[in-house]
DNA sequence: CTTGACCCCGTACCGTAGTCCGGGGTTTAG
DNA sequence: CTAAACCCCGGACTACGGTACGGGGTCAAG
């Protein structure tokens, strides 16, 4: 135990979440599981408060847990080649490229919105629908 | 029933939804009630289709429900003054704003991914945990 | 050496967001 | 006119992502 390791509960209060919900994400495979104590209490290296606080952000921009493990495995090692990693990654940048588009457009849309209030030209209809709009998923 | 109008099942597909997920959002208020038939089938607007790619596009970014209602909701009527409409608008914009600071800072991370991936340098350690670590929810 | 705070585990339960079911009327194409 | 396809509704069911519960062991302060 030494300075460097964390138990669960102080852990989960560093990231500020539940408990329950690291237990929960060490069974998901989220978080590797960590060594124990002779009694068998779990001891968390430091950075894994870093890494549930990554997957609480990536969640909040609409990645399932499924999608954050697999953003989570990507790097480099025997198992996996540099080709494959690479590959994979392309993949994830043109997913997130695509969300910061539809993020902008509906920024755009919202500013346009504070700039007729500006105005004062009263819109009944919904603006904002204007955004994300054309084709493709 | 002129051309314009749509049954539940055609708008359905239109918008690439299932036909009850239509009927759950209007139950949620996320949908107007349409108007019906003597019958009492609905019928839509040809809008409604939009909404519904508005809605879909939103839950992939990360917004709940009860938040794409607060999105939908943002226009200048009688009911709500500009200055009102102005202020909710500007919490969404920063909200925005937020998640495409996160996937930005996502992004490069892959990017600088790939990049080891072509210089073949192995990475053992978990990159994207760069990413998303800066204090603030 | 006890008491309170902390940890273990399995299992049950919860909220959100749908999705399905089934019994019944309606519409439309043959 | 009838059969297929579509629509109505209420209510049950599902999947995902947790969160709570409860019975028990552990650790640190007094």
């Amino acid at each position: 135990m030494d300075m460097k390791s964390l138990t669960i509960g102080r852990l989960a209060k560093q990231a500020g979440v539940n408990l329950e919900t690291v237990r929960f994400y060490e069974r998901r495979g989220l978080l590797p599981k960590p060594p124990r104590t002779a009694s068998g209490y779990r001891l968390f290296p430091a950075d894994a408060a870093r890494r549930l606080r990554f997957i609480r952000r990536a969640q909040e921009l609409g990645f399932s847990l499924t999608e954050i493990g697999e953003l989570l495995s990507l790097r480099v090692s025997r198992r996996t080649t540099s080709a494959d990693i690479r590959t994979r990654a392309e993949v994830k940048i043109a997913d997130i490229e695509a969300k910061i588009r539809s993020l902008e457009s509906m920024k755009k849309t919202l500013r346009k919105l504070t700039r007729v209030c500006d105005g004062c030209a009263p819109v009944a209809e919904c603006p904002i629908l204007e955004s994300l709009d054309r084709e493709d998923a």
